[in-house]
DNA sequence: TAGATTGTTAATCGATTAACAATC
DNA sequence: TAGATTGTTAATCGATTAACAATC
């Protein structure tokens, strides 16, 4: 079966799609090092990920690598973006700026990368007419006209508590394919659109899990307390 | 095989781990709207997860629900907190006071569910003697004497590029159990050590591949656009 | 009681890993 | 060439789901 027919038929799965950045990530890094070469065996080793699911997931997308020399890192690199979607801008709006919106709003990395955010919303009429990071900050009444007359990708709901699901649908019926949401609540969306879910308090409530699990069992198991 | 025995033998998957957080907080706003009684099915809707996952999840820690009526909202939300470690306050260290550093202090609803940020740590001078969310922000010289003499549970690491690994492996020497790592890169920790890695930009580049996925398939195969 | 829904087991599905032929 | 490492297949492992007896 060809990898395009795998692809269509099967979709790619989510521990793909979730490991496909952090490879990026750590290529730009060997990138900025000017390391050249890498193979699987010393990315694995790098990002605790065994060298055959790094070439698994490689081999979704096609064959990128050497036989007994490796991977040249910028051209994977260059490839892993390519699948990625780095090729392209994508425009974002941002609603709510709170202190979440604020910090995505300043971070320089997204526009680096192509995620320029072209307009910002707020439902507090005191921030009305204030600038955050180069965009003048509009009610929320001017979000439907500004998404009429603009071509909007990726649309950002960091507003904790008000709006939300309505927002999101408000979103999609004005055409933007993508929800990046930080509120935290759960959002359904029509199939054709696409939703990731950033809930701070759910990472710290798996860290906080994860820190009893770990005294709970070497409070039991004194042998597991020697692992290194 | 008891409950503590199967949890003791293979640990709970990550997956369990990773909806615990959103059972809770779908709990709390079902409490917080007066819901007293829900179902695995009721549940599953809400929250796109089949009825039998959630039965499962639940199994691993416990039976919490009762046949024929489902679960009481207001007690299974007390134990999956229980589950998730919230019974008790967790002290939080915060490095990197800018972008996210800010967002993240000034955050309610960590301190609200008993994790507090009792110090910050900043490695730019001019920031030193600011208050960030009642907080003075300290050089990052004093950081080995306030963790010889406070005992702190996580190290918040948000500085995006200085420091890092050397850093986390600081915080770990220090006595820190638990690294909640927002800079880009991959760390490294010994095994009784909890880490969680919020990347933000992983997020949106899983965004940005779905994005492209989606309108790849769509494009293709013109009967998939059809679905609801 | 009859109806509903849990908790759990067995079956299914999918993802990860080990192994190795291909080949640079 | 000999050595190294890929890409891929088959085997293993683990997670999800369906089904249902137990029982509120």
């Amino acid at each position: 079966m060809s990898i395009r027919d795998k692809r269509k038929l099967t979709g790619i799965p989510d521990g793909v799609i979730g490991r496909l950045p952090v490879y990026y990530r750590y290529l730009e890094e060997l990138d900025r090092n000017d390391v050249k070469r890498i193979s699987s065996a010393q990315l694995g080793e790098a990002l605790e990920i065994t060298a055959a699911q790094i070439r698994s997931d490689f081999s979704y997308f096609g064959s990128f690598g050497q036989q007994g020399y490796g991977y040249r890192v910028d051209e994977l690199k260059k490839q892993i973006g390519a699948i990625l979607g780095l090729s392209r801008e994508y425009r974002m709006v941002l609603i709510g700026a709170g202190n979440i919106g604020r910090a995505l709003a300043n971070y320089q990395n997204f526009a680096r990368r192509g995620f320029k955010i072209v307009a910002i919303f707020d439902s507090n009429p005191l921030l009305e007419g204030n600038y955050l990071a180069g965009c003048v900050i509009q009610p929320v009444s001017k979000l439907e006209s500004y998404l009429k007359e603009n071509e909007i990708d990726i649309g950002i709901i960091a507003t904790p508590y008000e709006y939300r699901q309505e927002l999101c649908d408000f979103l999609v019926d004005n055409g933007v394919k993508g929800i990046w949401n930080f509120s935290p609540i759960h959002l359904n969306v029509p199939e054709h659109v696409v939703v990731e879910h950033t809930h701070l308090t759910d990472n710290l409530l798996q860290l906080s899990f994860r820190l009893n699990e770990n005294a709970l069992i070497s409070g039991g198991f004194d042998e597991d307390s020697q692992k290194e």
